[in-house]
DNA sequence: TACTGTCAAGTTAGG
DNA sequence: CCTAACTTGACAGTA
């Protein structure tokens, strides 16, 4: 048996004044004249946010949702190169503490996925830095909340640069370059635009990483559109990790913009995924990747329990019974 | 109070 | 070579 289970990203479109990612931007920064006091806000910036966070999770656990991904903008200006020094974990330990413990204690699985601008293949080696400098960021956020960094962090392959091939050797020759504690963090999840579910099978398996599939950009970028034979293969890359199998679900905002996300899931792609996937392996943990965020959760599950096929085992999580 | 322009970072597509 | 789009919520200034 199968147990699917269904999270969301990062805010909730039901809980009001809660944004985990509230934010001082550089330049309202440099502005201040007094740059203590400039720091201590954006200590008050994060340790709200955080706060927020854990009213997030409270709000998870009062409709049994135990997958949640968190904000990568939890602390404000943490990685820019003029806050070098700024030691940004000091002042929020309690709150990370506190939000690490209560996802412990209700075994909620929480994770991260950086935005685009971490680019671990990239031929400039100050992007390849600040890259790391972002990974850091997230693996000491972790350890702050006690939770095991292990494949916590999820992001693309990177750039192609007009020459794909030596792209995706550059990925490897920089992962050597990469602090080991930070290799183990992290999850590769293939992209909308350059690599494709094949070019990161290849990385991940040279790599031990595991390959978060993401059904919606395989749509729109593939190599082969038969995703189901390589499916094995993806389980395959999870074989080592502590952690169940993580995909993304998400559904095109319309045939015109097919790479943008739609408010809601359309229930009947995830339908025929979960059946061609149910019995492959004990968990899969699927991460809804839309505009209504929570709402699309609820929504989804809404049209999934009139399937006669499907049976509900908590509010977001279910079996499929052949 | 409601609305609009602006905001750290990178890459790609297009002119 | 340069700029806009991508995506995107939140902030701050203005109406």
């Amino acid at each position: 048996m199968t147990l699917f289970r269904l999270g969301y990203v990062a805010m909730s479109v039901h809980l009001h004044n809660a944004s985990p990612s509230q934010t001082v931007t550089y330049k309202r920064f440099a502005q201040m004249k007094d740059q203590e006091a400039a720091k201590r806000k954006l200590e008050r910036t994060a340790s709200a946010n955080l706060q927020n966070c854990l009213r997030l999770l409270k709000h998870n656990k009062a409709h049994d949702i135990q997958f949640f991904r968190l904000s990568s903008r939890l602390v404000p200006l943490a990685t820019h190169e003029a806050l070098q020094g700024w030691d940004y974990i000091g002042p929020i330990k309690q709150d990370l503490k506190m939000l690490g413990d209560y996802a412990g204690e209700n075994r909620m699985r929480l994770d991260f996925h950086p935005d685009h601008f971490v680019v671990l293949n990239a031929r400039d080696q100050e992007i390849f830095q600040s890259s790391i400098t972002v990974l850091k960021y997230h693996y000491l956020l972790l350890h702050h909340m006690g939770i095991d960094p292990t494949h916590r962090c999820v992001f693309h392959l990177g750039g192609r640069y007009k020459d794909k091939e030596s792209s995706l050797e550059r990925f490897i020759e920089n992962w050597a370059l990469v602090p080991k504690g930070i290799q183990k963090m992290v999850m590769i999840e293939n992209d909308d635009t350059s690599y494709t579910l094949n070019d990161c099978l290849y990385v991940c398996e040279k790599l031990q990483i595991p390959l978060v599939f993401d059904l919606h950009h395989h749509m729109a970028n593939y190599d082969h559109k038969e995703w189901e034979e390589n499916w094995s293969r993806v389980l395959e890359t999870w074989t080592h990790s502590p952690l169940p199998v993580k995909m993304h679900i998400s559904s095109p905002k319309s045939p015109e913009a097919f790479k943008s996300h739609a408010d809601y899931v359309d229930p009947d792609m995830f339908l025929t995924f979960i059946e061609k996937t149910a019995g492959t392996t004990d968990q899969i943990d699927c991460m809804i990747e839309a505009k209504q965020k929570d709402e699309a959760l609820f929504q989804l599950v809404g049209e999934l329990r009139k399937h006669p096929r499907i049976k509900m085992r908590s509010e977001s999580s279910f079996e499929w019974m052949r």
